[in-house]
DNA sequence: CTGAAAGCGCTAACAC
DNA sequence: GTGTTAGCGCTTTCAG
């Protein structure tokens, strides 16, 4: 339990003033190399480290960036948080990782918290809509898929709407009478998707019973279920209609997907002759249900790195203005279960 | 873009000095009814938020608590985080999440970075075995997981051992020639897992080709994989066994168990009347699988909350004096694919 | 090139 | 009850 070294120490002991220390640790210039090279002895000998808070206090920034997530044991955000942090602690940040739990009283304890935090930035992946309200923070935030209803933000989303549509065109075009099965969960993710799949119906002329094809479950799914009832009727309601048209279901993600597969193999439907699944995000699941499902992927990687890069840019250029804007990443048609044995 | 306001400021609104909003502020009292109520009037009205950084350098302590972690993207780690993050948040402190990817450089640099800001404790999941050799960090730790080697510590972890002789046990009495196979990682969970294993071959007096019977993949696992050759090899060599013996594989965690599945499958082994899996961790993988696969459950709830108790207990109460110890979560043997149609 | 000193926002003696 | 003040560890003028 040795205490720790302050920067006087280090200065007694290389014999210099403690201005002369902290020049050296930030290269600050304006020091002889002969000075530099005692304070630097001095500092491995004493194996002294710099506290971070004093030094965040005087320069009034944390270096560190506070991340606001639904839910951390889901896979989509896991790895768009790794990412995030991965990115940032290059860049020299402290992250400060926040499970929301989709709650708007968590969302905003856990803003007040990282204000208090003296937190430099923020990256919020797909918050409650209600929050901007209550964000009385003074500090560059990045969205990842949020709603754009607020015109001043930086906002990073994957290209749902287009994904939708991909997903649907592709049951429409193998003859898949195409419905949607989405949540309760109100995301801008999920409303672009929808309207991507109903846009991609009136496309096609498949306006008779639009709304009809919209199934829409009493739940919000951030994990794995095996059973639900309303899935079960659903499929059972589409069941007699197998013997003139097959069934395409988009899912509204990957673990409705699964549910979906699920209930279908329970009734006894056949995938993907009577019934082929879409999902969303390419969550392990996906890959590894049996049968896999077709996925739309979201890049993670990039969707990470854009939300970074945006907010150390905001943090390091003072000069440069950036134009607020929302920039869409593209995402990816996955099809599995191809070559069905 | 309005500046923050310091205690000062509220002094000066409520027309006392900063001691007394201090005290006010920190419920310290020496303070009359009338004079709380004004500053308190203040700090809503200027909508003051008090500086956690100087709060921190001022009184040496940062109510942060680190957690460093191999991988968040795996399920059994993001659980015991999440958790931990819960406990800790209720307990008045923030937590810094740390992804070492099991990556000894890694850990070493986020111990720094903690030690730098000033964490209060640690909480260390699944360490890496050589890095309490760079541990000079002086502050409380409570590892998660950990190998025993040293004594002075604090370490919470499931009872891996008794896990894996329930697994074993399970298979022998059903009579399966058991396995087990593992991989690369020398965690002390594998370590215990794979003794427990040994052990009840022993007891069994299975103890003819007790080397025989553990398999070590040449990979470390935190991911889904569909293949991996190994596996193959060894369905291959074990099918021509199955005319006189049904084989009974413990795998040593979830990922695992769902890859030997995959390659039984694979080659036609009907699963579980001549195969029978047995995972750990209860990873969501074991139930959404097909077939949905047996699993030792490790109880992330109460291992993240006697972590987080232990954490808390030794920063807040100066008396006690906690005996440094290893604590033993019981684990549960889950059952699956019980009912084959 | 180097040092003295002010001060970031806060708490904790210490005085009154 | 309340105010004054020192100082946590650091950076940054400002002199020299």
């Amino acid at each position: 339990m040795t205490k720790k070294y302050s920067i006087k120490d280090v200065a007694k002991l290389s014999k210099v003033s403690v201005a002369t220390v902290s020049r050296v640790i930030n290269n600050n210039g304006r020091f002889s190399e002969e000075t530099r090279q005692r304070v630097l002895d001095a500092i491995a000998e004493l194996n002294y480290e710099q506290n971070k808070l004093a030094v965040s206090l005087r320069k009034n920034k944390s270096n560190t960036i506070g991340i606001l997530v639904p839910d951390i044991t889901n896979e989509f955000y896991s790895a768009v948080v790794k990412k995030c942090e991965q990115n940032l602690f290059a860049a020299g940040f402290s992250s400060i990782v926040c499970n929301t739990e989709r709650s708007l009283s968590r969302e905003q304890n856990y803003l007040k918290v990282l204000s208090e935090h003296m937190v430099d930035g923020l990256i919020i992946i797909s918050a409650n809509d209600h929050a901007e309200e209550s964000l009385s923070i003074r500090v560059p935030v990045v969205y990842i898929d949020r709603n754009p209803h607020l015109k001043d933000e930086f906002i990073i989303t994957s290209d749902h709407y287009t994904g939708a549509q991909k997903a649907t065109e592709f049951l429409i075009k193998r003859h898949y009478s195409p419905f949607i099965i989405t949540t309760k969960t109100n995301s801008s993710a999920t409303v672009e998707r929808i309207k991507g799949f109903k846009d991609t119906l009136f496309n096609y002329n498949i306006i008779d019973s639009a709304q009809e094809r919209v199934i829409q479950l009493n739940m919000t799914s951030d994990q794995y279920l095996l059973e639900n009832k309303e899935l079960d009727s659903f499929i059972s309601s589409i069941k007699p209609q197998l013997t003139e048209r097959r069934i395409g279901v988009f899912a509204i993600n990957d673990y409705i997907a699964f549910m979906v597969a699920r209930a279908a193999i329970k009734q006894g439907l056949s995938i993907p002759d009577e019934l082929s699944i879409i999902g969303f995000d390419d969550a392990p699941v996906s890959l590894i249900s049996t049968p896999s499902i077709s996925t739309v992927q979201q890049d993670t990687g990039t969707l990470a790195q854009r939300a970074c890069r945006l907010i150390t840019k905001q943090l390091t250029s003072t000069n440069t203005k950036l134009t607020k804007r929302i920039e869409l990443i593209p995402v990816k048609l996955i099809l599995r279960s191809r070559t069905p044995k």
